[in-house]
DNA sequence: CTCTCTGCAAAATGTTTGCACACTC
DNA sequence: GAGTGTGCAAACATTTTGCAGAGAG
């Protein structure tokens, strides 16, 4: 599996190691489109490979997330989402799409020229006036899908 | 207090009544420039109009996100932060500059003509492709703050 | 006087931690 | 073999809920 070793190099590197468990962690979120839960992952793994606590994801998910190959989101539905990044990940730059009634999240990868000139811009204008250096950022649209607009 | 006048009526015209506690809430919400959370305000309501529990705290905050007057955030330190919406607070329209060591939040409005342009055009596509309808999005960036930095 | 709002205590939820054992390098 | 990783159970923090009484319109 070919991310898989590529994030075990990476784990090698920071002075971790790579064990079943958090391999299997990475397959599965190599293999979803979606945003997942720590408990969606647990409850993933058990069909996979069974016998890995709830405590062992939310440990992996935190090391994953401070080497840089996921990253964590709070979309405000209580339960924090993760994903694999850019770099370790399949998916493209993006951002989100939240129905604020049922939770939906879509990722638009859409309209990133016009992104791209507004994120620089004002990238670098934050970290004249407030001096901080900049390494991310989120984009979310909050609103109202089809559906629910329908209830 | 013209402003907890305003929440009043709306509140009211919702089927909602306004009471003291209500009113201490948005009160404090109305003289804070921070972003506040649940037990924030339940600490400084301790000063000014004791014997309000947290439990109202948060059936109150939860009723103000419903009617409009308060937007709830969840920055991903853990608890929720809330904040007069534009139409009911004393601040612009801004965004969100956060460090991921301290947790600090800083808002800005600067380089918002940029950001217009962006958004609008955005806006008006996701809506148009994901059938959506929106009405609001939040913008942050992420790094640290030159504080943690020489940490 | 009706119906909403409130406090308290308890529950629920999501996440973290301590400890002894298991596994990776 | 040394030191990291893991499962389990318990702790923890935040938020939600049930119920009986208080207060607003």
């Amino acid at each position: 599996m070919r991310n898989g070793h590529r994030c075990g190099q990476k784990l090698a590197g920071c002075g971790y190691r790579m064990t079943a468990g958090r391999e299997a962690i990475i397959d599965i979120l190599s293999d979803t489109e979606a945003h997942m839960s720590a408990e969606d992952i647990f409850l993933a793994l058990r069909d996979i490979h069974p016998g890995i606590g709830l405590t062992t994801v939310y440990r992996t998910l935190e090391l994953l997330e401070q080497t840089g190959i996921v990253a964590k989101f709070e979309f405000g539905h209580g339960r924090a989402k993760y994903e694999l990044t850019e770099e370790y990940g399949k998916k493209n730059h993006h951002h989100h799409l939240i129905c604020r009634q049922c939770g939906t999240v879509v990722d638009y990868s859409d309209f990133m020229e016009d992104e791209l000139t507004y994120i620089e811009k004002t990238e670098k204008g934050l970290t004249k006036k407030y001096n901080f250096v900049i390494d991310n950022h989120v984009i979310n649209f909050y609103g109202l899908c089809a559906q629910c607009r329908k209830e």
